[in-house]
RNA sequence: GGCGCUAUCGUCUAACGGUUAGGACAGAGCCCUCUCAAGGCUUAAAUAGGGGUUCGAUUCCCCUUAGCGCUACCA
């Protein structure tokens, strides 16, 4: 829950940032904007109740104005599939817009036209969509190029950003401590007017203030603390391409500062980046965002996830391939870098909106625990076994239906046999994939023998199991009770252990050594099939 | 190289300076049992190294080491 502290702090930093804008709203009616919020907490199934915490009259009114106003963003590039890092960005924004009635934004940061593929913008859209997560509003970069230019022009109107001739062939001194283009920099003005009238090609860079005349950037990062850079350190970055279109330090603060984006929660590996984009929001003369960066998703050797390196286990459409569930993904995911300190293991997405707040997040990076041979990190499995036995089981067996009808298997839905069956075996499967393909036998009349199954079927047990059809066959009663009944009755008049007999009618039925309980098998089979299928093994 | 960030069991993590350093996954063992699971119980396993500060450091400070990130007209 959240604290009124948090609710303070909180809303102390947005009551800033939008001051202008909420001033309507200042107060004459608090129940007034009291009822909207409430509206707007409905929407996002939170609770009113922590306000209710707030006594004070003025951190209250404070808290419903920050508390709505709150504005998140994901910004994937659509260069390639949707990567877990990059899903585990938006699931990290997602469940703070959430869980304090915010507006989560999808952005595409499609500045980079060379590297942006359509196929790759489908991934995303097609991740976010098993994520089962939605969004409040969608921008695309490449529409709001004017807005780009328009922002570059006014930095550079005020003479906080100088053009460079250089041409781009020209590496950068490859001996580091690259700061600035000393004779671009101070270039004059009319030297730089006419070369630019000229028609020749330049980058626009931003013209970072030099030891003289600078201090430090800072800044209170949510998760990280405390954040500060000599300025002078920072080298001339470049705003626009020599083409004119923006670079993505330029577009990313832009689009943030027009969006009204309250809270940028990002990776890591842009932490150093902040401080170039400090600068320009300055520059840009608008009020700065907070911010909160993740620690990063490593791989088991410590080295970045990628695609080449690491292979499609970096994708989250692997996941989905692989059966697994979207609530254990986000739970498995949300539990890279995060704890809700309390011990708990498995949430669901109510719990993990309810529990999530920045202090919970952790500061060094996550290694995600995978192998050639176990490509999914047990904890992921496990989190999704756990899932698939705690859910309703109505709500497994659509997804299973799904599944099976993914694989060509026709499967009666919605009906209530198929949520008997899916019952009966959650407990031994851990992927939806395991219900295509373990549990064939069930949903169809394919029956392959394995091994174990052979062996058990003995000749004694064989001619028994000859008998017990016939008399299943005999009694048009057929329940689980029942057929119990009759097995161990069976067994005892053969003198046989009730386990043989079981074990055998287990391995007739499904050709599966191992399974659920026998008694339960014969009925999710059906009796017909089940006849069958012991007369097939009897002699 | 410069700058920044990080450092607890194999992995994910907990421990507002005082705990026998807790939990979970994976491992081992036991119980349960018609098989396999599930479930229950038990077990092994960690504060990177060195200095401070303090009555007392996993915790605060410094150094070392290691890892990661930024250092592009990529994002």
């Amino acid at each position: 829950m959240q604290t009124s502290r948090d609710l303070y702090r909180l809303s102390k930093g947005c009551f800033k940032t939008t001051l202008y804008e909420i001033r309507f709203l200042t107060l004459r009616s608090c129940s007034r904007a009291s009822r909207f919020l409430e509206f707007q907490f409905r929407k996002a199934q939170t609770s009113l109740s922590s306000l209710s915490r707030c006594t004070n009259i003025a951190s209250r009114r404070m808290s419903i104005l920050a508390l709505f106003m709150l504005r998140v963003r994901f910004a994937p590039s659509p260069t390639g599939f949707l990567h877990i890092g990059s899903a585990r960005t938006f699931i990290f924004n997602w469940l703070y817009a959430r869980r304090h009635g915010g507006t989560m934004i999808l952005r595409i940061d499609d500045t980079d036209v060379e590297r942006n593929t359509e196929a790759s913008l489908q991934s995303i859209y097609e991740g976010l969509k098993w994520l089962e997560l939605d969004w409040d509003e969608e921008y695309r970069q490449s529409n709001r190029l004017d807005l780009h230019r328009a922002s570059a022009q006014q930095i550079f109107a005020q003479g906080l950003a100088y053009r460079d001739f250089t041409p781009a062939a020209a590496p950068a001194q490859s001996d580091g401590a690259w700061l600035a283009n000393p004779g671009m920099r101070e270039l004059s003005a009319a030297e730089s007017d006419r070369r630019a009238a000229a028609g020749e090609k330049y980058v626009l860079r931003f013209r970072v203030p030099r030891e003289s005349e600078g201090g430090e950037v800072a800044f209170q990062d949510l998760v990280y603390g405390p954040q500060s850079k000599t300025i002078a350190d920072l080298e001339d970055f470049a705003l626009l391409r020599s083409d004119g279109t923006p670079t993505y330090h330029l577009a990313s603060c832009a689009d943030d500062a027009d969006l009204k984006i309250t809270h940028v929660i990002r990776g890591q590996d842009h932490l150093s980046n902040t401080f170039k984009h400090l600068l320009i929001f300055d520059a840009l003369g608008c009020t700065r965002p907070q911010f909160a960066h993740l620690p990063l998703l490593v791989a088991p050797d410590g080295a970045k996830l990628s695609k080449r390196r690491h292979g499609p286990v970096v994708s989250v459409t692997t996941y989905r391939d692989a059966g697994l569930l979207a609530r254990a993904f986000i739970n498995f995911i949300a539990l890279l870098g995060w704890s809700p300190k309390d011990n708990r293991e498995q949430l669901s997405r109510a719990e993990l909106v309810e529990s999530f707040s920045f202090e919970g997040v952790n500061r060094s990076n996550a290694v995600v625990n995978f192998t050639e041979e176990e490509p999914f990190d047990p904890k992921a499995l496990w989190l999704n076994s756990q899932h698939m036995r705690s859910m309703p089981a109505t709500d497994l067996a659509c997804y299973v239906a799904q599944e099976l009808a993914h694989d060509g298997i026709p499967v009666p839905f919605p009906d209530p046999w198929l949520v008997q069956a899916v019952d009966l075996l959650r407990a031994r499967y851990i992927t939806l994939k395991d219900f295509a393909q373990r549990g064939l036998p069930y949903f169809t009349d394919e029956v392959v023998m394995d091994a174990t199954s052979l062996e058990r079927l003995t000749s004694p047990a064989r001619v028994g199991l000859g008998t017990l059809a016939s008399r299943l066959a005999a009694n048009p009663e057929f329940t689980d009770a029942t057929v119990e009944a009759a097995l161990r009755a069976l067994a005892a008049e053969l003198g046989l252990k009730p386990g043989v007999l079981i074990n055998a009618a287990r391995a007739a039925l499904t050709g599966q050594a191992a399974g659920p309980s026998a008694f339960h098998l014969f009925t999710i089979i059906g009796r017909d099939r089940a006849i069958s299928r012991l007369r097939a093994v009897a002699e």
